[in-house]
DNA sequence: TCTGGGGTCCTAGGACCC
DNA sequence: TCTGGGGTCCTAGGACCC
C-alpha cells in the first residue's frame, strides 16, 4: 500500500528571511511582492494581527506602524535556493517525489506492515528539513493528493505538524469540518456553484454522486469527488514537464506615459524571456506582447495585445525586433500605461535537444517524445502569420486583450511594413 | 499616491476540410 | 421554407494554483 504526503513549507518567503536575519524571530513579518506592492508571505504574528493575503501595502500602514511589523522586500534568488535545498531534503525520505511548486512537495510513503507508522515518517521527515534546511514545515498525509493537502492544512493547526489522514473514519469526521473553498482546486466561484447544489462541505462533495460533479464542473469535478474518496485521480509527476510558454511581465512603479519607456521594458522583457527559454534549450513558436493601463482605475482604460509566429532559428536581437514592432502597433498615446510584458508560446525542444533526448536511456523520453516529435516536424520557412491563421485568410494579427478594446485584424502587407 | 508575477487546464465555439 | 455530417484544429475566456 501507498499513501501520499505533502511537505508544506510553514510562510516560506518569511522563513527564508528569518533564516538569514534571525532579529525577525519572534515579530510580525510580512513580505512584499514586485515594487514592493502587495504583502505575499506572512508571518504567523502577522496573521493573527489580521494581515490578509495579498494586501497592498498602502491598506495597512497604521497596522505595520502600531504593532511594528517588519516589512521585507522579496529575495527570489534566495527563495529559489532554499527551495531546491527544501526539495532535496525531502528527496532523502522517497524515490518518488514531486516538486510541486517552490514551497511544496508530494512524496509517496510506502508502507507495509513492518515500517513504522506515517504519522511517525511525517514527523520524521519534518525534523530533517527543519535540521537541514532550517526551514520549518507542515506535512500532510492521505491515500491521494487531495487528501494530503486538506491534511497539511489541519498540520499548520497541530501541535506536532503532521495531520495522517489515511484512516477512514478520521476522514470522514475531518471532510465533515471541512469547507468547500478549503479543498484543493475549489475557489469562491466553484464553492458558490455547488452551494446551489445544497453542498456545503467535504464530505457532501464526496458523496456526491459522480455524475453530478461532472455535470457541474465538468471533468474537475468528477475527478475531485474520486480523490476525496480515496481513488487517486490526480497523478504524481516526478518529472517536470516541459513549459509551454514562458512569460516576463511587470507592472511600473509609477505612470509609463511614452513609447520610448514602453519600448525599453520590452527590449528587457524579451532579454529575459529569451533567456529563461534557451537554458533548458527550448524553442518558441510565436511571441506575444501586451500592455495595460492601470486595471484600478475607472477612466481612460485601454489594453492589448499581439501574437506573431516566429522560428526556432530567431536570435534574441530578432525577437527584440519582431516585439518592439508589435509594440509600436498596439501602442496607443496619450494613456497612462501600468504594465506591460511578452509571452514566449508554443515552447518545444530545440532540434539538438530533440536528438539528445532520442538518446536518453531514461523515461525521460516517453514523457518529452510527443513534444520532441512535433519540435523535428516544426517548418523553418519563415511566416508572418499568426499560428493557425493561414495566410489566405490574412488575418496574421488579432487584437484582443479585453472588451476595452474592440477586436480587429491587419493585412499581410501592414505586418511586412512594420517588421521590415 | 501606492494594488505581483508566472503558470496550467478545460470548454465552447469558430473556422476549415472533405 | 428549405439549407449535411463528421471531423480537426485553434483560440478566447474562465477558473484555478502558488
Amino acid at each position: 500500500m501507498q499513501a501520499v504526503a505533502l511537505i508544506d513549507c510553514n510562510n516560506f518567503y518569511v522563513s527564508c528571511e528569518r533564516l538569514f536575519r534571525p532579529k525577525l524571530n519572534g515579530k510580525p513579518v510580512v513580505v512584499l511582492s514586485n515594487n514592493d506592492g502587495c504583502v505575499v508571505s506572512r508571518s504567523q504574528e502577522a496573521k493573527d494581527i489580521g494581515i490578509g493575503m495579498g494586501v497592498p501595502l498602502f491598506t495597512i500602514e497604521d497596522q505595520v506602524k502600531k504593532h511594528d511589523i517588519q516589512v521585507c522586500s522579496s529575495n527570489y534568488t534566495l527563495y529559489g535556493d532554499m527551495s531546491s535545498r527544501v526539495h532535496d531534503s525531502i528527496a532523502e525520505f522517497s524515490n518518488e517525489i514531486e516538486n510541486y511548486s517552490i514551497d511544496e512537495a508530494f512524496a509517496i510513503l510506502e508502507v507495509n506492515r513492518y515500517s513504522k507508522p506515517l504519522f511517525d515518517s511525517g514527523l520524521e521527515i519534518r525534523k530533517a528539513v527543519k535540521a537541514w534546511t532550517g526551514i520549518p514545515t507542515s506535512v500532510g498525509i492521505g491515500p491521494t493528493k487531495t487528501l494530503a493537502k486538506i491534511g497539511s492544512k489541519l498540520a499548520k493547526k497541530s501541535s506536532d505538524g503532521v495531520f495522517d489522514l489515511t484512516n477512514e473514519r478520521v476522514r470522514e469526521e475531518v471532510l465533515a469540518k471541512t469547507s468547500l473553498v478549503d479543498i484543493w482546486g475549489i475557489n469562491v466561484r466553484t464553492a458558490a456553484k455547488l452551494f446551489k447544489l445544497g453542498i456545503q462541505n467535504a464530505l457532501q462533495l464526496r458523496d456526491l454522486d459522480v455524475r453530478s460533479a461532472r455535470s457541474a464542473l465538468t471533468v474537475v469535478g468528477s475527478r475531485l469527488v474520486e480523490e476525496l474518496r480515496g481513488n487517486p485521480s490526480i497523478a504524481l509527476e516526478m518529472m517536470a514537464p516541459l513549459k509551454k510558454t514562458i512569460c516576463c511581465s511587470r507592472s511600473f512603479g509609477g505612470e509609463v506615459k511614452t513609447l520610448t519607456e514602453m519600448t525599453e521594458s520590452i527590449i528587457n522583457y524579451v532579454s529575459t524571456a529569451a533567456e529563461k527559454m534557451r537554458r533548458p534549450q527550448l524553442v518558441a513558436n510565436a511571441i506575444q506582447v501586451f500592455i495595460e493601463t492601470n486595471r484600478f482605475k475607472e477612466k481612460g482604460q485601454y489594453s492589448n495585445s499581439a501574437t506573431i509566429k516566429i522560428t526556432p532559428t530567431d536570435s534574441t536581437r530578432e525577437l527584440i525586433g519582431y516585439a518592439t514592432s508589435i509594440l509600436r502597433h498596439i501602442y496607443r498615446p496619450g494613456y497612462a500605461y501600468r504594465k506591460s510584458g511578452v509571452i514566449l508560446l508554443g515552447l518545444q525542444p530545440s532540434e539538438s535537444e530533440t536528438r539528445r533526448l532520442f538518446h536518453e536511456d531514461t523515461y525521460l523520453k516517453d514523457r518529452k517524445l510527443m513534444n520532441a516529435i512535433d519540435a523535428l516536424n516544426m517548418k523553418h520557412g519563415r511566416q508572418t502569420v499568426r499560428f493557425g491563421m493561414p495566410l489566405k485568410r490574412e488575418k496574421a494579427w488579432t487584437m484582443n486583450r479585453n472588451h476595452l478594446s474592440p477586436s480587429y485584424t491587419t493585412n499581410i502587407g501592414e505586418i511586412l511594413r512594420i517588421r521590415s
